[in-house]
DNA sequence: ATACGTTTCAAACGTTTGTTTCGGGGGGCT
DNA sequence: AGCCCCCCGAAACAAACGTTTGAAACGTAT
């Protein structure tokens, strides 16, 4: 994490300070000063603190979209056998490709999407759309099929249900296997917090419809 | 909302203007200006920022806990009938409480929600624990023999799965129903993207266990 | 009317913030 | 060599922030 140039250094250090304290708690003397870099570089090389929050954004969002396109892309070519688990699978493994050796940034990953997600007043949500929304659109296709009792504008809606209990999660699972090994004595891996997610999401996008 | 005293009036911008922006983003002179009082009034009357926002959470929280514990005991009156749907309907009654008139109130919540929950990293979850953490194993035990079939424990994780789903979507309605809009034509009410929302967090609980 | 505790007000305080400036190298090119 | 372009570094910048101050205004009980 050290051996690359400034560039690299500023963002290895942004990520986890602004996934630790929030964006507006993380000040540009905190990333530089931990990135042994100068105070003036962020502002040389990025332009201004946003735009490095997006850069962080952007390095993650590439990993992550790339991936993903890549196994949709295998899905789709073998249609008939797409199932909503074999789908939600594919986001964890998606999820995983941002890891880059560190197995870490994956909780790195889901924090700093929590964080957005919740400030999404602003240019970030539009920011998602614009350059994802590609990829978006076509996970959502697929799983349209693989719940064709469920009307496409369900799986719209349960999807971002699915998003929200997902990033919220993850987000802050350590806290919450802290929580469950105090009333249960029971220490989860984050591979079987994983396995439980993924049952409940399948479950909920699979559930009866509103009688409406 | 201009009759209140300094105090009330202070709490009632505050809200408004961290749902809005979120915490850091939100100047006290901001909130002093909206509210017509004067900027010391906050140090005052509260002490510190990080005290008025507890305390805007307090309002918020203690008018839900209030309601949600009379409903529970309620239903603990009549057992045998308590169903997840009736459980979760019992959480929307209790989240309409707070709008004390003002219906947006309800968003304002679950936005304050969601932003606490990302930002602080588990500390709002103890706050939450320490001083509401009773009603909260009290809906929990509820919800388990309503699900007799799902050990406790998954129980747990479900409904923190299910508290992510809700505060997330609630928090982002606003954008998701435009999204909605544009990408399907169809304008949903917010009582039906809460029905939605029920009937996903529902199949989410019933799901079937993971393998492990 | 006087005295008292509470609340409000304008002004200033000291810090911290993101950003900018300017000077100085280092390496490749003509 | 000289020139140019890119990068780094220390320092300074103005603005905004939360907080504090001391005096004025208030209602109320003596």
């Amino acid at each position: 994490m050290a051996q690359a140039g400034t560039v690299g250094r500023i963002l290895d250090s942004a990520e986890v300070l602004f996934a630790d304290k929030g964006f507006a708690e993380t000040s540009l003397r905190a990333i530089t000063s931990k990135a042994g870099v100068n105070l003036a570089a962020v502002n040389y090389h990025f332009g201004s603190k946003e735009a490095l929050i997006q850069a962080v954004f952007e390095r993650f969002l590439n990993l992550f979209c790339a991936r993903l396109d890549g196994l949709l892309a295998e899905l789709e070519r073998k249609p008939g056998s797409v199932t909503v688990e074999r789908l939600l699978a594919t986001l964890s493994q998606s999820a995983a490709a941002v890891q880059r050796g560190d197995p870490q940034r994956v909780a790195i990953f889901f924090r700093l999407s929590g964080l957005a997600y919740s400030q999404a007043q602003g240019h970030l949500r539009l920011f998602f759309r614009e350059h994802y929304g590609e990829v978006f659109r076509r996970f959502l296709r697929q799983l349209a099929v693989a719940v064709p009792d469920v009307p496409p504008m369900e799986v719209f809606w349960r999807v971002h249900f699915a998003l929200g209990a997902t990033i919220f999660a993850l987000s802050g699972m350590d806290s919450l296997r802290a929580i469950c090994r105090s009333d249960f004595g029971v220490t989860l891996s984050a591979q079987q917090v994983n396995d439980r997610l993924l049952s409940f999401l399948a479950g909920g996008i699979r559930a009866a419809l509103p009688a409406s």
